[in-house]
DNA sequence: CATATTCAGGAATTATGGTACCTTTATTCC
DNA sequence: GGAATAAAGGTACCATAATTCCTGAATATG
């Protein structure tokens, strides 16, 4: 059950809101967009409340209202997403701070930067796009 | 502030304090250690409880207890020690659990499976002996 | 045997993340 | 125009996990 990525369910369902967001490509209501992806319909609103204040979707009160992505998908990548939902995601040097080590040097000697940074690589690579693209029998990057 | 791996201070904690027993090869106080690392006491008893009820590490109650390491560093991965702070770590398919996903398949294709599997497979690989080893040539406290 | 040292275990506290509920805005239909 | 309804915004609450604190038990020492 564990997951070793810190990957908050409120960035899960941004990730899976967005990517559906930019399959269909119309507006949705919050209430739809949580039935499609059979999650809590309270979380995804608070998630999207925030998508809302970065600036990646555009909301729509009332009657027939709801959330519509402001930015052309290929121009949106999963890492603007999910900085907008945990904050600067910083791939520091080492696991722990960078409080005192009793070690000279990291112990894990760069190896655990060198896949975090490939982990936000990854983030910052792909977009929505890709994200619905994979959905037409696309390949990916 | 991020850190894109799941690891918590306790394991953190328990990956500094197993390292420098290896260091040491010698038994130390958890006050010792505590101090060395710069860590909270109380948190690195608590960690190194559960090391010890793990196997991992052999305490002694008294005057001159502590710690010390039961087994071979060569022999002790660090997936053991994280295993023995957080339980098992699993690896799923998704960054979201196995739930109905609306699309066909899931939209990261593998790519974050294959890197979890990548940094799953470094702490298999990597045992404390590794850590000590790198500190060889280096400056230590 | 008294006493100091050190870990064990659980209780209390704090922090985080998720949920429920009420408020505001906009549309639609009389 | 006004009432009713649909939808997002915002706040306060709750659940769970992480951390600290406190008391007790074991062991060495004089
Ligand atoms: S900071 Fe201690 S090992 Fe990296
Ligand atoms: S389960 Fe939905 S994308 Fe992986």
């Amino acid at each position: 059950m564990a997951g070793l990525f810190r990957i908050s369910e409120a960035v899960s369902i941004a990730f899976h809101g967005m990517g559906l967001l930019a399959v269909r490509g119309a507006r949705m209501s919050g209430h739809e967009i949580a039935n499609a992806i059979c999650v809590s319909e309270a979380h995804l609103l608070k998630v999207f409340q925030r998508l809302a204040r970065a600036g990646l979707v555009h909301s729509t009160r009332g009657p027939g209202g709801g959330f519509e992505i402001t930015e052309d998908p290929r121009a949106v990548t999963l890492f603007r997403v999910y900085e907008a939902i945990e904050g600067t995601a910083e791939c520091g040097v080492c696991l722990l701070g960078t409080t005192t080590c009793p070690f000279g040097r990291c112990i894990f000697g760069g190896e655990t930067e060198r896949m975090e940074k490939e982990f936000l690589d990854y983030l910052h690579r792909v977009t929505l796009a890709d994200l619905s693209a994979k959905d037409e029998g696309g390949t990916n990057a």
